[in-house]
DNA sequence: AGGGCACCTCGGGCGC
DNA sequence: TGCGCCCGAGGTGCCC
């Protein structure tokens, strides 16, 4: 389930691998997954001859950043990244693959094939979907509590849910919003007037501490994550919340209790992040 | 605005 | 004990 954590470790290892080849030719095996240009041959031919000349990232999405185009990609629940040799047998799940002018070729596969592709002329990428409505980084510098605070205070939902939703903060799923709120001694339910300025001032702390710890473990893998190098992340090896239903708190020894918030499954402490 | 479902596949758990 | 079925996993978009 790559979150922030897992895209920037994918970024930083594809980056190595990839920036410098040149797109010789694409092969679209699930045309489904291109969401622009509306035409998938154009998509492919767009493509050829262009090189890739940097990597980035905004949220959840990787951002192939080539000399005439943007691809815009988001992995959803279970997409990665490979980097082959040209002839080398092709994998189950494989959906898209770019064959470079150097007898590699990145490939892209996904289980569930809920990821997407769009390519932008560059320049265009942020003007319209999936990017135009995103909210702030959290690990940028002008993220803050105030800032955190600010945006969610007049809303009248769940916090969890809000710390879920990408056009008011980007890069949080659904695990590092339990870690978040397990740290910060928050309950999911509780809505943003309940919560006191210590809280926001802990919830912003959590939130950039827990990021930027996984980040420098190379993400968590829980089912099916791994790097652009086929590594698995180790942060899962240091979750307090998250999969540790009906195991101690290492806070206090209350069990962990797993229930649906928004539809999600939600694990906390009953006792550190009491609802009252 | 917010809740609920659809999208999709696999694997685990449960029932017979 | 083995097989088969159902459901849970969750990021996001869309519909109501």
């Amino acid at each position: 389930m790559p979150e922030l954590p897992e895209v920037e470790t994918i970024r930083r290892t594809l980056s190595k691998l990839v920036i410098g080849k040149t797109v010789a030719d694409v092969i679209v095996g699930l045309p489904r997954l291109i969401k622009a240009p509306d035409d998938v041959m154009q998509f492919v031919e767009l493509l050829k001859g262009q090189t890739i000349r940097e990597i980035g990232r905004r949220g959840k999405f990787l951002l192939f950043c080539l000399d005439d185009y943007v691809l815009v990609s988001h992995l959803r629940m279970e997409g990665r990244y490979g980097l082959y040799r040209t002839g080398d047998e092709v994998e189950k799940h494989t959906h898209v693959i770019f064959r470079f002018t150097d007898e590699t070729e990145l490939r892209y596969k996904d289980v569930r094939t809920f990821g997407t592709m769009h390519l932008f002329p560059k320049g265009q990428e942020m003007a319209g979907p999936p990017l135009h409505k995103l909210g702030p980084e959290p690990l940028d510098e002008a993220f803050s509590a105030a800032v955190l605070k600010e945006r969610l205070e007049r809303r009248k939902t769940k916090i969890k849910p809000l710390l879920l939703n990408q056009e008011i903060i980007v890069g949080l799923g659904n695990i590092y919003v339990d870690e978040a709120l397990f740290q910060a001694g928050i309950h999911p339910e509780k809505t943003p007037d309940e919560l006191t300025d210590d809280q926001w001032e802990k919830l912003h702390v959590s939130i950039v501490q827990i990021l930027q710890k996984s980040i420098s473990l190379g993400g968590s893998s829980i089912k099916s994550y791994v790097n652009g190098q086929g590594e698995a992340g180790r942060f899962q090896h240091t979750l307090k919340a998250y999969g540790r239903t009906g195991e101690p708190c290492f806070v206090c020894g209350t069990l962990i209790e797993k229930f649906v918030v928004g539809g999600r499954g939600t694990h906390i402490c009953p006792n550190c992040q009491p609802r009252n």
